[in-house]
DNA sequence: GCGACAG
DNA sequence: ATCTTGTCGC
């Protein structure tokens, strides 16, 4: 209790004395307002369409590489098939709200070495909706993913780690379903902060549920008030309090993430899959920086 | 009706 | 997403 009293007169600490400026708010003018209620209602619609095709069950490639990574073993049939898994994310410029770099990352699974990096500057154009982040982002992680066919089609994922949620959204469709359905690839979202969609959200029980996360890969279902289980908090390691939540995207179902934590030992694939993500974000930075200059 | 709201 | 700051681990 002490901590979030400590952060939250941080942060108005931080607001009202080092960023007077920010209290500030833009007026949003009238015709704005109709523009993005536009925006909401197309945008919504093809959500509705693209759903429609979203398939939420696991490939075989998924279940084999599930396999693969807990057992440690070949069980599976094509044992001698090397599995990819990908990492995407955009990270922006200091200051600057539309440029931006694009990023993509693939890596062996579950070995997790880098075999393939890219990345592209761009320009985001569209406005950040809550609820509407793929029609933001999707389009040039598309771009990367044409460049890799192109260049590497033999290195094309099994699996993509998408920045954002999957159905852990509010009409069940957040951008790893978009780039999923786009992309014909499994997808699965990874945010780090709780998207509050069907009744979850940050209270006290969510609270004491992250305390009883003790080590690095222990979780905890996502429970809606519907009742439908739309993805996983995750301790990614011991050493990070906050946990993320995973959900499932395109051509792969919760099960796969569920089953994991009964695995006696550690739970090596979701901790090898945050690893993957933070190779992945070092990577952005690092070509971001590299693309400065 | 109003605020909240992934990145 | 980005801004600050402190702290921890390699």
């Amino acid at each position: 209790m002490a901590i979030y009293l400590y952060r939250l007169l941080r942060d108005l600490f931080y607001k009202f004395v080092i960023h007077p400026l920010g209290l500030i708010a833009r007026p949003v003018s009238r015709a704005e307002q109709l523009l993005s209620e536009d925006i909401r209602l197309k945008w919504e619609r093809e959500q509705t369409l693209l759903k429609e095709q979203m398939v939420l069950k696991d490939t075989e490639e998924i279940k084999c590489m599930l396999q693969v990574g807990q057992l440690q073993e070949d069980t599976c049939m094509s044992s001698n098939m090397q599995y990819y898994i990908a990492g995407v994310d955009i990270s922006f410029v200091k200051g600057d709200d539309v440029t931006a770099c694009a990023a993509l990352v693939v890596l062996t699974f579950p070995k997790l070495e880098v075999v393939y990096s890219d990345c592209k500057m761009i320009e985001l154009t569209k406005p950040y909706i809550p609820g509407f982040l793929g029609f933001r982002e999707v389009p040039f992680l598309l771009e990367l993913f044409n460049d890799l066919q192109q260049r590497r089609p033999e290195l094309m994922p099994h699996l993509v780690m998408v920045d954002g949620n999957g159905i852990l959204h509010p009409r069940e469709f957040g951008s790893a379903c978009h780039l999923g359905v786009c992309l014909g690839l499994p997808c699965i979202g990874v945010a780090k902060k709780l998207f509050h969609v069907d009744g979850l959200e940050k209270n006290v029980e969510h609270h004491e549920k992250i305390a009883s996360l003790e080590k690095g890969g222990d979780t905890f279902p996502l429970v809606g008030s519907s009742g439908r289980v739309l993805g996983m908090a995750l301790r990614s390691c011991s050493s990070s309090k906050n946990p993320i939540y995973v959900s499932p995207g395109h051509l792969n179902q919760l099960e796969w993430l569920i089953l994991i934590p009964e695995s006696t030992s550690e739970s090596g694939n979701k901790q090898m899959m945050d690893k993957a993500r933070k190779i992945l974000k070092t990577y952005t930075r690092m070509q971001h920086e590299e693309s400065i200059r």
